[in-house]
RNA sequence: GGAGAGGUGGCUGAGCUGGUUGAAAGCACCGGUCUCGAAAACCGGCAUAGGCUAAUACCUAUCGAGGGUUCGAAUCCCUCCUUCUCCGCCA
């Protein structure tokens, strides 16, 4: 969430951004002119509480004195039957401004490049070349298909559409692709972590996933628990209602994790086989960081990302997302991409994001910050999330790079110490 | 699932027969005295958020969360969350 003080300090500037990213400015007035009147009752509110806090004070001196205290104290029923009134005012404004609040995604950064949607974005850079193949490539599906690896058929018949069945050396694979991408990361600094995938509200709104996108969620109705999209709605929560050592930043996780999607709204766009799961295996970066670091980290994410690419020598491209396309909770995003020879196509692979404060706001993230004047000041952390990387598109484009004209897949060289063989 | 005991500031831990307790004490931390320097000792400081301020000051809220009783709640009552112990079930 946005601070609404920022919003009142620069009403103009953060009208701008909104618009840049589509949204409706307009309800800014209303929000503002809201919270000057939520500042009104609650002004009203204190000079009553405070009243009632000196009165109270009075009777405790006055029962130790004896005296009579029938007047006082009908007079302070009376405050504090008007305390309840102000009270009640002030939640009913307190509601309206945070059903605004709550829906207003961040701000872009101004290094963000302006459009209005997906086809404005910009590529930074391309890594490796398009493979010449002597045949023509086969599609994930067929291959795996024929080599037993993957069944989408019976994953559907155990769940439903969407969920993969992983079979004998396709599931190997992808077990050594986590723990290859899992061992890359901790060696460049990350602490793995291993979270719960079932998640509480609470730590759902912290993420800023709920109440917004509260319907692409898998639900349990019975305890009130959310099936996690991603595992940076555990893993930024592990320092929810916390504040941090300014020492210890930035702290970085990695964690892999099942990672669940509805994909409500979505269907007949990209559904074959893994272009649209909803159940697929992530491992996920974060990064808590000091504000001022928190555009540099960024890069050394993207770079962490890319790291598992170039090792698996994978095509790939990251493109930078313009404002229109930004998520909600970021304020500036990378995508990279893979290439797809059936396809013939870019396939989203990871999304590296800087959310700056507006989680940890939530969240109620902070660190000490020690000021120069030998004081000290709460402030909010800055989350960045990264995918490191997701293995769905990734394994397609893995198995579509790999295959050799028969439809059999030879093994990455960094993967084979995982796998125990290099050749499916 | 059943029974019991707890949840207080960065930590440990008093208060919990309702009224200067935002909260004792200790530890940690910061500053100072002493010292060539350090340790020890001594002195001082040290929660968070909001409001109002040029800034202090001041005001309000917060003792797991939310309700209730009362003139007044960390203290009494209810609901929920959570931790621990015992029993049951179980990978």
């Amino acid at each position: 969430m946005l601070d609404i003080k920022y919003i009142r300090d620069n009403t103009e500037s953060v009208k701008q951004k909104l618009t840049s990213r589509k949204e409706d400015a307009t309800l800014i007035d209303q929000l503002l002119s809201d919270y000057k009147e939520k500042l009104e009752v609650l002004n009203e509110l204190e000079k009553l509480k405070s009243e009632k806090n000196k009165s109270s004070d009075k009777v405790a001196v006055m029962m130790r004195n004896k005296e009579n205290t029938d007047d006082i104290k009908s007079e302070m029923k009376l405050i504090s039957e008007k305390i309840k009134t102000f009270e009640e005012n002030l939640k009913s404004v307190d509601e309206k401004i945070n059903l605004v609040l709550r829906d207003i995604p961040a701000l872009p950064d101004d290094s963000v490049p302006f459009g209005k949607d997906a086809s404005e974005n910009v590529e930074v850079k391309t890594k490796g070349e398009k493979k010449n193949f002597s045949f023509k490539p086969k599609d994930h599906l067929e291959l795996s298909k024929k080599l037993n690896i993957l069944d989408f058929e019976r994953g559907a018949k155990i769940t439903g559409s969407g969920f993969a069945l992983y079979m004998g050396k396709g599931a190997t694979l992808e077990r050594a692709l986590i723990n290859f991408m899992l061992d890359t990361h901790i060696a460049n600094g990350y602490t793995e972590v291993m979270t719960p995938v079932l998640v509480n509200r609470a730590s759902m709104v912290a993420a800023e996933k709920v109440p917004k996108f509260e319907d692409d969620m898998y639900y349990m109705e019975r305890d009130d628990l959310f099936a996690i999209p991603t595992s940076e709605v555990p893993i930024i929560n592990i320092h929810r209602d916390e504040i941090l050592k300014e020492e210890n930043l930035p702290i970085k996780y990695s964690g892999y994790s099942n990672c669940f999607r509805r994909e409500a709204g979505s269907y007949g766009k990209d559904t074959k086989g893994f272009l649209r799961v909803h159940q697929f295996n992530k491992v996920e970066l974060i990064n808590f960081s000091k504000p001022e670091d928190s555009y540099s980290e960024m890069e050394k994410m993207l770079n962490d990302a890319c790291r598992i690419l170039d090792a698996l020598e994978i095509h790939y491209r990251i493109i930078e997302l313009c404002t229109g396309d930004l998520s909600f909770s970021a304020s500036k995003c990378y995508d990279i991409e893979v290439w797809s020879y059936a396809e013939d196509k870019w396939l989203e692979a990871s999304s590296v994001s800087n959310c700056t404060d507006f989680q940890s706001r939530r969240g109620e993230i902070r660190y000490k910050k020690k000021l120069e004047n030998g004081k000290t000041k709460n402030e909010f952390v800055h989350l960045l999330n990264g995918s490191g990387l997701a293995t769905s598109r990734l394994m397609v484009s893995l198995l579509e790079t790999y295959q050799d004209e028969k439809g059999n897949i030879s093994v990455p060289e960094v993967l084979r110490k995982y796998t125990g063989w290099h050749k499916i």
